[in-house]
DNA sequence: CGAAAAACCGAACACTAGTTAGAAAGACCG
DNA sequence: CGGTCTTTCTAACTAGTGTTCGGTTTTTCG
């Protein structure tokens, strides 16, 4: 009579979540079949059933672990900055964080944002709150950096928002480790936003 | 004897192709149904034959006309500008161009987007070839302009053409027409790119 | 050890997938 | 009108889908 699940069982399911992330990432939410999922995660397709209720319970146990770590990992990156640190720090950390949760959990990120747009409606709107979560937090790093000065008030800061999501989480498909390391992403991608590729007026050519 | 292929049949391809656009777009390559492609065409599965060989096929097609719409339009949109033109002026209307295609041919371009990690490698590999010239127009618009001293010679190009392209694809996700104009996200994530969003150093808060 | 609980298997069920082939309907032209 | 293509439908076939469930193996722990 144990309190705490089982180990053997967490374990397991862990390997078949991992699993789930793999497959479904390349095979998308459909061609994603309950019995190579189990494959991949050494077992036969009937026992999946004893760690999750249905696939759709599977898929959405996925996107909960790639939305929920991202959360998790910017509000720890974020939590250790000093409270002085600047908007430009803040942002440059949040872009470091966020490339390197994409990368680290690589699976589970693409497996999110390639199969988001097929899943079941029902599954996806309980998510939504985790991505609307997770972009208050970007919303909050621009807003208060434009409020301190630092960030030109002529910018829409929602444009800026969408620019930056949409290049960040565009990393995971493209970012082959060993090639370019994921600070220089990060640092690069952060001095572009900011600072733009233009040279600056009043600068000789 | 007609010499060109009759009206009718292409007529009936192109509903087909649009229907299977839409269907691969929601459902993802394995769940888009070859019945339901057809029933969004106003067909019955089988007729789907009469047009394209295998769903392979179709899909290949999609793919197809999302990229070489992109490609022409560009390549268009370019050619009208003077050869006078600056980097900035180039990069603005390469903006407005994507954006405008992207949104233009919605439905082929996150079909697009969406699917091509889950297609087959066979028919995956014989896009990447669309794939690459496309990235090589946007390469020639930046070196030329940084090669002609109008952006920054520090800047890594690769990882600026990752970023844009990335924030620009993102935008098939997100855009709603009536909200924000084609043009002023193409304009403001100009300005982004190029000038940043920080305030200029040397500047008095 | 040995019994209870946990974890997994194997085979089946109802259903749907892509695809095919032959018949039917529609369009066109003399 | 008849005849010839073109286009579509109907009906089927095989293979594979998610899921269930009774039984078998493995683990746990007194």
């Amino acid at each position: 009579m144990m309190t705490k699940p089982l180990a053997k069982s967490a374990v397991s399911q862990k390997r078949v979540l991992d699993a789930a992330a793999r497959i479904f990432r390349d095979y998308g939410y459909a061609g994603a079949t309950m019995r190579v999922i189990a494959e991949e995660a050494g077992l036969k397709a009937g026992s999946l059933y004893y760690h999750y209720q249905s696939k759709d319970a599977l898929i959405g146990a996925v996107l909960d672990v790639g939305m929920n770590a991202a959360i998790e990992a910017m509000n720890a990156a974020l939590a250790t900055l000093p409270p002085e640190a600047t908007g430009r720090q803040r942002l440059e950390a949040a872009f470091r964080t966020h490339v390197a949760t994409i990368i680290a959990n690589g699976d589970y990120s693409l497996a999110t944002s390639r199969v988001y747009g097929q899943v079941p409606a029902a599954i996806r709107a309980q998510h939504e709150k985790l991505r609307d979560h997770y972009g208050l937090i970007w919303r909050n790093i621009l807003a208060t950096a434009q409020r301190h000065g630092e960030f030109r008030g002529d910018v829409n800061l929602t444009l800026a928002r969408l620019l930056i999501l949409g290049a960040l989480n565009w990393t995971a498909e493209w970012f082959k480790p060993g090639n370019r390391s994921i600070d220089d992403v990060a640092r690069g991608f952060a001095a572009i936003v900011m600072d733009g590729i233009a040279v600056p007026a009043g600068t000789a050519s």
